[in-house]
DNA sequence: CGGCCTGCCGAAAACGTTTTCGTGAACGTA
DNA sequence: TACGTTCACGAAAACGTTTTCGGCAGGCCG
């Protein structure tokens, strides 16, 4: 009769299997397998090698109850529907993956009641740390300065200066479209963006206008044309700056949902596109971007990037002490055939 | 001077004290929070107010240790950017989120080494269970039969016919597509898809077939277009199509990308939609379907539905004997303004 | 040979719960 | 009064780790 193995009694295998194999005690089989140095070469060899044949994996909870480190963290969207969280959280992801955290998701569905239910659960799983980001990117309330772990928030920042945020640095944006635009000879450029009462719509706006005040140049179709973030919009906005302006050479957009509606308009007009008018968008969502016609140049916001540094910042002030303020991501130019 | 509070202590709150505070043994204090009946009744009321009043919330890893349930599921997702796992994600965490489950989110990026990675750091955590959710329609590799929890594949099929997957039911979807257009008063049909290796594309052309067949109609367009699933294809099968067919009424396309180019090529044939020439995509994805001119209608997948279904599946599977074989779910219409 | 240091190892406490079991009190019954 | 039963409650074990500390060899020095 066969010596019977903890995984054939279905049992999971625990520290005690692997230093029985071993022939040592728990203590020196913990030991061993941390690298700690007060073991024998040849006794920690002895205790890896069992730990390998019983596929022996450490039960993290009890590792977590002792070092009171989970080894986890939250990650609290408030909409994952949502385009501008997947990137975030895949960064997020990405940047823990690497280390030996894990992540809880969240979606809080825009409900306030929903995400204080989710913050006690996360709060009761110990997690070591908080990543909160929002839908849109406008202020959001805090979570509240007394909560017994880190938090970062990610794209939407916290109304309390005290917390730390990370946000795109959409001024930067929109100075970016901009001076792409100068570069390749335009001077008579539009801006037709989305929602005024969106912060982001604002800024890439007054970035835009930094730029052209710089160069010495004046806006095309007589003001910002702000409205909603769809294509109807970018096909009327467009209509209505040709009207004003028809020999306008450049149109920067507030979003590339915007910029399909504006080329869909400047095709009907037979304008040819970059001919005539040059056209750059704003989000790179590639399905939207790479598939027009032409394919849309446009200002990425490195969501991604954005995401990890939210991680690496998590981390730090999980160990040192916490840090405030609103750090801003770059954007960068993706160059495709709309504006060359 | 005051007497010293856990919280003010910088402690985090412990059954041990919320215990002392009502004066009593921890074993009564977690009866008594457990709803456990060998506790009076005011001994309950003064335990529960002595939690609240210290804003106490139990330590799941401790919880988790000895109770031998965690109390999370991992959620596996080969490809985070494909828009198709964040709406099943979505319905599984919803489902999950209103029990006291919660979900660990890994993106395997759909590299199998950081599969493996991602799987036995799950099992490390002593999830309950698994749903693994695959980026295309196809089956891929199961992970084994011999792991400690239950696993569901979603949206892609494992292939060992012995696990329990949930997937999209691609024929009924084509079926759906084509019935529709026929009880519009659609006669000559022509079907543009994606890549001819996707099973999903095989089963929609075979369900819209079976409906025409079953009218007693033919395919036109000579064939079913595969090609690939994007704008250009589309708008460049539906010229083929037009040329082959000039008096073409429906077009039913594979996804809602191809049916934007679709809609598209129309528009520069000036053939009017849906007067002359109905078109009904699939996929459902909202920003290229309801921004089209006109809005585009078209098939969902429901993938929410299956989401939720995987995670109710899996508990099912937790306590209870694990069942295998493949399990469909339905797609429905969302008839916009396109096929009318 | 006695003392001290160094190198390895194991016993046991600790983390914060749940759960089993024992115990004492109160009560009813013979 | 003696005895069994029921009702609340607490002591302690258990979950699977990490970590502290003490002990036992063996080697070196005086």
């Amino acid at each position: 009769m066969e010596p019977e193995t903890p995984q054939s009694a279905g049992r999971v295998v625990t520290l005690r299997d692997v230093a029985k194999l071993a022939g040592v005690s728990i203590a020196t089989a913990s030991k061993a397998l941390n690298n700690q140095p007060q073991v024998r070469a040849e006794t920690r060899a002895r205790v890896i090698r069992a730990a390998e044949q019983l596929s022996f994996s450490p039960n993290t909870l009890a590792q977590g109850l002792i070092t009171q480190r989970s080894g986890t963290v939250g990650l609290l969207t408030s909409d994952l529907e949502g385009r501008f969280s997947i990137p975030i959280l895949m960064g997020a992801e990405d940047a823990f993956g690497s280390d030996q955290t894990s992540v809880f998701l969240c979606d809080a569905r825009g409900d306030t009641v929903r995400e204080k239910h989710h913050l006690r659960a996360l709060l009761s799983r110990r997690v070591d740390g908080l990543i909160v980001v929002g839908a849109r990117p406008d202020a959001r309330p805090s979570l509240g300065r007394e909560l017994p772990v880190p938090v970062i928030y990610a794209y939407s920042p916290s109304d309390d200066p005290a917390d730390l945020s990370l946000v795109t640095d959409n001024v930067g944006g929109g100075r970016l479209a901009v001076d792409h635009l100068i570069r390749h000879g335009r001077q008579r450029i539009a801006h037709i963006t989305g929602d005024a009462t969106y912060g982001a719509a604002q800024d890439r706006a007054r970035g835009a206008l930094e730029r052209l005040a710089e160069e010495g140049l004046e806006l095309a179709g007589e003001q910002v044309w702000f409205g909603s973030w769809s294509e109807a919009w970018g096909r009327g906005a467009t209509r209505m700056v040709l009207q004003r302006t028809p020999d306008v050479d450049a149109i920067f957009a507030g979003s590339d949902e915007i910029a399909r509606g504006v080329l869909d308009a400047l095709h009907q007009e037979d304008l040819d596109v970059p001919g005539q008018v040059a056209v750059i968008g704003f989000d790179n969502w590639k399905v939207l971007a790479a598939n027009a016609r032409p394919p849309l140049s446009t200002v990425d916001m490195n969501l991604e990037q954005l995401g990890r540094l939210a991680a690496q910042r998590l981390f730090a002030a999980i160990d040192g002490k916490p840090k405030g303020g609103v750090e801003t991501v770059g954007c960068r130019l993706v160059i495709r055939e709309s504006s060359s």
